[in-house]
DNA sequence: GTGGTCTAGACCACC
DNA sequence: GTGGTCTAGACCACA
């Protein structure tokens, strides 16, 4: 996996988990790869891998049963969106309005962007 | 001024020189605070200012006249511009458009919410 | 390390770097000295040891591996070679010879420092 | 007149007044444009101009006659060709050399540039 | 006055 | 351990 260098690797990672979540590519209660697994097939330190899942955890996205892995936590999916959706709405979209306004961006200029994007 | 904490200051600062520039607050060829000006003001280190003076001079979007100061570019405003836009549309509006898919969200939800924003 | 006191330290230190690279002493993909051990080495703040490494990253000759350090890129023997041929060549040669009508040293006289230079 | 941007404008000067020393266009005894017209034709602050003239006259290439403006030295062209001479060979040459060796340049090359470059 | 460089030392996120 | 950023303060050449 590609990462972007201007963003931390562990939370690139832990994005990606999340929308693995969402997208329902992993299920409530399913177990997640290994801290080792998943480090091997993306290529980066497993203390890297480890921090992902613990900030996963902090955020009640997964859980861990000692000694077995951690776990998709069962309203994960439900929670990864109400917070995604949040971030969405309150920080990123004002900021891409702004840009809008200050590039003279016309919305039908958007509209049409994203018409040709869902194609 | 107030910054933001995840983002390094210098680069803050660019942009802000850069969206004044783009304003047409700062036109071309005018002369730029100097470093120690700018520093008090913002209330950093002198050597902070030289390093966004610095990426912006690399960029091309000021230069710097011998024991003179820093100028706006001829074009900078037109620059600054160009790489805006095209950072927005290259990769900011693709990323919106991908999450607004993920999280299901309408473009006509967008739409009302841009002009709440701009009313 | 002496440095020459009319050039700035931190190019120096590029400079030396990229010499290295240049003569196969360090190889693509090595890792550099860490920022730290380098300017222990050379008896300078690590500060400019990080402006060196900063240069020749901005110009790809050097890129880095988040928390691991800086390592040769891959090409970095044949772009340091041609654009140290190029400045050559275009810039420092025409210099040499302009120097050599106006002062009326003839090419013979340079062969033969030349010869004696080599032995 | 264009000045390169990594040497000091008063260096380029007094390089240029010498070069015109040297090649004859102002003899021995000839008075040298005044600060304020050399300032004004190259577009630069008479304190830079003055500049030039004190670091000629340091090295006794041009003097000062109180009120009347500033001379070329009796010997001048000898001087700076003396002077310039040993720059050359001391320190150019052995540099050039240097780099040819470490670019893996012949000195046939050379030739043939230097062959064209006076054809 | 201007920028440019450097040191000393700190704190931080990250791997 | 790694780099990245920032502050404080200094000295210098230059215009």
């Amino acid at each position: 996996m590609e990462f972007r260098d201007n963003e931390a690797i562990y939370l690139q990672i832990a994005e990606h988990v999340s929308d693995n979540i969402l997208t329902g590519k992993w299920h409530a209660e399913q177990r997640l790869p290994s801290v080792r697994e998943l480090a091997i097939e993306l290529e980066v330190n497993p203390n890297t891998v480890m921090r992902s899942y613990e900030f996963l955890q902090k955020q009640e996205v997964i859980y861990n049963k000692r000694g077995l892995g951690f776990f998709v936590a069962p309203d994960a999916d439900k929670m990864v969106k109400a917070y995604k959706k949040e971030r969405f709405l309150k920080q990123e979209l004002p900021e891409v309005f702004r840009t809008m306004v200050l590039l003279g961006i016309k919305f039908e200029d958007i509209q049409k962007r994203y018409e040709q994007y869902t194609k």
